[in-house]
Order: structure tokens, then sequence, then C-alpha cells
DNA sequence: CTGAAAGCGCTTACAG
DNA sequence: CTGAAAGCGCTTACAG
């Protein structure tokens, strides 16, 4: 079936395409009796303008990219994109945007497919995820103009816009509930994959600090927020009987309850933890997880929002969100005691 | 910085905008001298054409649709999703089409986005998932003549292009798994909610069948594919005293799991169980899950190439694909007599 | 308040 | 083989 134009809409409202297109727009100084009448044969015909038209002639698209670089691919199946997604979604539904997802397989990819990103002018905006350090696609759109917004803290100083969770007293308050409960060999499993992993880790230094708690450098271990890098993190710090870890990430926290169990020490008995997440996951983990909850969901929306106002020139909100987190007390510390 | 135009570049190499644009497109019939000061000139400026301008003028987007309807929101967190994007993206980034994103939250919404998606003309093609029972989103768009491809065995009869796994030799495999390691009280946690649970039950009737076990009904239970339906179901089961269960999805496989320990049996010695998907929580299962693998990641790279074809008007290729499953033994049924 | 007209940046018959 | 011109379906100054 062929689609209506707005010419034939006028024809059949007997005005002008001009006027049909104002009153799709709801531009306002138009006489009711036409707004009602071109609107009632808009109805009839379940006339919907045709998008890339529209935005040739606007230079509006209404289309924003969601873009996760290459080394965020194995990370992907992580729970925490399809939440961040379902955040993001529930905005750009209600805003009326598209979501176009951009998931690059290798740098090579990426750089092909940023300079088409950036140069063939689909997208009215971006939102760039999975923070690295020296994130060469936000220093392309930075230089470029492209409105964009990054979800989790730039490397880059500046005034970026950015939509973040507090990082740093996350951290700290999960830190310092395990000192709460009395351990003092408190260990980390920490990641320097990204910036989030690394304001975590001086929430984990200040807790310590505040308590007059030596760091022991044997009670650190890597990982980058697998759940194997979990497993081997921990395997390399029961050596230096901890009595308790702070561990970056939930996924890790999982390998690293594995290999408690596997050392056959009881959590939170001989061990304590706390993760940093609360995904789906952690109320299944055995002992469940004492975690801290980050709004994954609400990054996503608030980074739509922000990013809209940027593409409309409205700046009354902050550029730069950081968002509230939330101790979530559950079996693997401190339950027996708070609940 | 102004981007450039078409006829910029026809300047700058001395001929019309139109044979730019033949050079861009590959048209044939060239001079190559002409071609060559033409495609230098892009090079040097790093032109590259306007999407939305030339999708007007030719009415193909190269933009296709991700569709997920609103009763998938649950699952969607479940790492089924990720992989089929990897495997979709890993298609639409190599064929040079940008992937747009629909999830939606309600189904008001879903019918409201559902007339837009088919109505405004931005999208060459959907590819339609989380099958379920009578998809009005597949009904909708069949009767508006979109191309599409469902990923899952569509409910709606005719040929409907679509790319499956074959769930019924899956199911049947892993069910004769069971069976072949001795077990006679083979239960099932089975889902109505979509083609895939149906297509499973089959397969683990059909294994019964073979060997001539009669089912008892107390041994089959219902899920939603979530792990609580799972371990719900498995309690349910219990009281029958089942020696083996075939679980419909790894999620719920979980779950069962957890219910099966809380009992105070074993898996396997006294319940093996077998279920199906093999996404990565499977490994990290305790013990860790005999699975029938399923390739989601080729479904969606399928499905993708498919509808490419469809767009295209190529038709060489079957519009209707069903992909192979593979029996994964681990440590829930079996490794001790395979491995 | 409304219409005629120009223009957004491409593609593609149509001539030559 | 190449160019001039029409056209894709909208938006938006400019007049009136």
């Amino acid at each position: 079936m062929k689609r209506l134009t707005l010419d034939e809409i006028g024809h059949l409202a007997g005005v002008s395409r001009a006027t049909v297109s104002r009153v799709i727009n709801n531009y306002p100084h138009i006489t009711p009796e036409v707004r009602e009448r071109v609107q009632k044969v808009i109805t009839q015909t379940g006339y919907q303008p045709n998008v890339i038209a529209r935005s040739l002639a606007s230079n509006r698209s209404t289309i924003i990219g969601l873009v996760i670089p290459s080394d965020a691919l194995t990370i992907f199946t992580d729970p925490y994109f399809p939440s961040l997604i379902q955040g993001i979604t529930q905005s750009t539904n209600q805003l009326n945007l598209t979501l176009s997802l951009f998931l690059f397989h290798s740098m090579e990819e990426e750089i092909r497919t940023a300079r088409s990103i950036l140069n063939t002018g689909l997208l009215d905006g971006v939102i760039i995820t999975a923070d690295r350090r020296e994130d060469s696609f936000v220093s392309s759109v930075l230089k470029h103009g492209l409105p964009f917004v990054v979800i989790g803290r730039p490397e880059l100083v500046g005034d970026i816009p950015f939509v973040n969770v507090d990082n740093v007293s996350g951290a700290q308050l999960a830190t310092e509930h395990l000192i709460a409960h009395g351990r003092r060999r408190v260990a980390t499993i920490r990641s320097v994959s990204n910036t989030a992993g690394e304001d975590r880790f001086i929430g984990f230094q200040n807790a310590l600090r505040n308590h007059s708690i030596k760091l022991d450098p044997r009670l650190v271990a890597y990982g980058d927020f697998s759940l194997e890098s979990g497993y081997v993190a921990m395997q390399q710090l029961l050596p230096a009987k901890p009595d308790a870890v702070f561990i970056a990430s939930d996924t890790m926290a999982l390998g690293a309850q594995r290999a408690i169990r596997e050392a056959g020490l009881r959590i939170p008995d001989d061990v304590a933890i706390v993760g940093f997440d609360d995904l789906p996951p952690s109320v299944h983990a055995e002992p469940q997880l004492t975690t801290v909850r980050q709004p994954v969901r609400q990054m996503g929306s608030t980074a739509v929002e922000l990013l809209n106002n940027i593409v409309n020139g409205i700046h009354d909100s902050p550029a730069q969100i950081i968002l509230p987190v939330e101790l979530i007390v559950r079996a693997s510390c401190g339950s027996e005691h708070t609940n």
C-alpha cells in the first residue's frame, strides 16, 4: 500500500501542506476550526509523517546512539548491559526517540564505524558507555562536536557531560560495613580497567584510613570484572588469610565465593564478603551477596534525558550527575546482625 | 565544522554531483581517470554522504530494527539477549547496516510504537524475537508488508521467514542422555510461554516414547524461564521422587539446582539434571550443568543475513532456517561416564 | 493565520 | 560516459 504524504493530507483537508505540517508540529497560531479539520483527516487516514524526509528538512533525526566500545565486548553478556538498556529505552520510548545500538567486535571496526557515526549525520547525539581510560571515542566525538553523554566517570577532565554513580561512597560504605562487623584483615579485589574500578578502590582505602587500618599489600588482588578473574584473584588472596573482602563487582564476587568454598572456608564466618552492583545474580549467590546497589536503570534513563536536553539546547539541568548508591545487606556479611 | 556535500566534492573534482554519486555507489561505467580523480578528493576531504538525504532519495535507509516485545521485558536481563545482540551486530557491522533497538515496557507502548515503526518509513526491515504465541507484532508487520525475519519458530503458520534452532531434537537428545544413564523416573520442567517451550516438551516426550517409558503426570511442572519459577517447579516435582529432570532452560535449571540442594539431595547422584541453552551461567552452576547448546550468536547473525537478502530481493537462501544444537556433557549428568 | 516557494542533500531516469 | 533536471517528503522563512 502506498504511503500518504503531507500534500495528500492537505488536499483531503482543503489546506496546504504547510498548514498540515504546522498542525502536526503543534505550531500555536492556527485557527481552531482548521486545526480540527486537519486533525480529523490525520486520524481517519492514520497518517504519520515520513521521518526521513522530516529529518532532512529539519536537520534533526530524533535518533540517538548507544555506543559500547570494543573492549567491553567480553563483559557485554553481564546483566549490567540489559539493565542499562532497559533504563535507556524507558526514556527513549517516552521521549519518542529512536535508539541505535553500536556494539563493536574489534578496534578496527570501532574506528571505522566511529567515522561514519560522526560524518554521516544520522544521529542527533550519542551515549557512550563502558568507561575506560583515555576513551578514544569520547575524544573524537568531543572534537567533532556531536552532542554526547558519558555513562560513568570519563577519564578526560573538563566539563564532559556524564551520569555516574557515587562509586567512592559506595565502596567506602561497603568496607566500613565489613569493619563494623569486627573484621580487621580486610582485602579487596579491585580493577584498573575503568574509572569505576579506580573510584571503588579509593573508597576502600578511605574506609581503612578512617579506622586507622594499615593496608597489607598482600590483601590487594586484581580482576577484570569477569567471574573467572574474581575466582583467580581470590585464590591469590587466600594465603594472606583475609577475614573479609570488598570485591569491586558482583560478578567477580561470584567467582570469589567459589574459590572460598573450594578452600573449605565458610562465608561469612571465615571470610565475609561484600560486592558491588546488586544485579539479579547477587540474590542467587550462595550465600546471598551483601552488596552496593547502583541504580543502573536510572543511569540509563537519566543519560537519555540529559542528552535530550543537550541536543535541544536546554542546559538547566546539571551536566554532570552523580546518583547515590545504597548498601544492601544480605547473608555474605551482616544480615544476621541487621535483620 | 560545516559538512561537505556532493556538490562541493563535485566542484573540487571538476565533475557534476551525479558523477560523484556514481563513483561512491560503484556505478560501473565511469572513465577510470575520472573515478580516480573523484576518489582522491573523497579521500582527502574525508567526505561521507549524508545518510538521511541518501535514504530519502533512494527509499532505503539501511537501518533495520530489532523488536523485543513487552512480554519479554522480564527475561531481557537473561544472558540470551546480549549473546543474540552480539550475533546481530556482528552481521550488521559487516554489512554496513545500522541497528535500532525497540524494547517495550508495556503493551500500550508496544502498540503505539509498532504503528510508528510501520508507518514512518524509517526501517528497511525488522527482526522480531522472543517468540510468543500469536505474536501480534508479527501479524501487523505481515499485514503491512515490511520485510521481517522471526527469531524462533513463529506460532503463525505459512511461509514466514524465520531462524530457529532444533528444539525438538535438542530436548530429545537431552532426555535420552538421562535415560542412557539409567534414569527411569524422568521429570521435566516445561514452559508454555513460547514455541521453544512447546517444541522442547515434544522432544522430551519423543525420548520417553522411544524407550517405552510412560509419563507420570506428576513428573511435569511448569515454569516461565525465570530462575524463581525453576526453583518453585522443582519443589513441586520433588514429592514425586524423580531421579532425573530435563529442564527447558539453564536459568530455570539454576533455580531447580537450589531446590534440590535445599532438599538435601545430591546432583547427579540422587537427581541428574540436563538444561537447555548453554549460556555462560551454566558453566558456573554447581555442579556444572549438562545442557543443550544452542548457537545463539549464530541465530542473530543468520537472521540479519536472511533479512538483508529479503530486503534486497534475493531469495536464493531458504527463508526458514533451523540451526543444529549440541549436547554439552558436564557434571550435572554424565560427565563421569563420558569424559 | 495561511500559502507559495525554496531548500535539506542525495539518486536516477533521461538526453546526448 | 557524463550532466542537467526532476524528485524523494518534509520544514520554514517570507509574504500577505
